[in-house]
DNA sequence: TTCATAGTTCAATATATCCGAACTAACAGA
DNA sequence: TCTGTTAGTTCGGATATATTGAACTATGAA
């Protein structure tokens, strides 16, 4: 049977370091994680699952990594309509690990 | 047939973000290059693989944790005697991806 | 209803990691 | 030169994780 979508949003003192990083250190999710980036604004704000990933990322393996990005404290889904709609929790990350996701984002690659 | 060992150290302009985020990603390497940061005496220092893993790790994976490092450009190994002494490679790392080792060498965990 | 779109879940497969066992390399002592 | 010891590597099989096609749910429009 398959059971429905439940979006889980860890507080981010439970979310260990290796979480962060082992999320950052694919590619994938960077790209999307530098997109949710740049649409900055706050409240109300967010972009579609797709419209963040990769164009060419097969639909499975792009759900896959926002589950893992949810997991690891760094986006926030909602779900607006058809869509599901995602945010970076940029301060809450900066927050709980200084520096760290400013650093990542700062390579330009 | 067994080969011999020969140290792979990447020129830091070579290695992605990726390596170093996956190598930094797991908690028996951040062990190790946390205790590599200590022991900062650069000329003719370095600490041997065992001292600086964790004292219960298996030594085909710690072997297995220091080849990632050095691919990762993350540390460097030089063979004294019987002993692999490794050092961090921590200036080299900062220039190329300024902030992320020190941000995640700064989180206290 | 019926259809389309966005994304999730399942399950099979591919890929990566872990670690015991066997090995090499370097040195020390007899 | 043996024999032994210590440090670490390599191999290979077991285990765990990642990928993705196909089936599914949820929402909205025609």
């Amino acid at each position: 049977m398959h059971r429905m979508a439940s979006f889980v949003h860890p507080d981010l003192e439970d979310v260990p370091l290796g979480a962060v990083l082992s999320a950052l250190a694919d590619p994938a999710r960077r790209a999307i994680v530098r997109r949710l980036a740049c649409d900055a604004e706050q409240e109300g704000g967010g972009l579609a699952c797709s419209v963040a990933a990769p164009p060419d990322l097969p639909r499975a393996t792009m759900s896959n990594h926002y589950t893992v990005l949810r997991a690891a404290g760094l986006v926030r889904a909602r779900k607006v309509g058809v869509s599901v709609l995602h945010t970076l929790r940029r301060d809450e990350v900066e927050r709980r690990f200084p520096g760290v996701l400013e650093a990542v984002l700062a390579v330009q690659e």
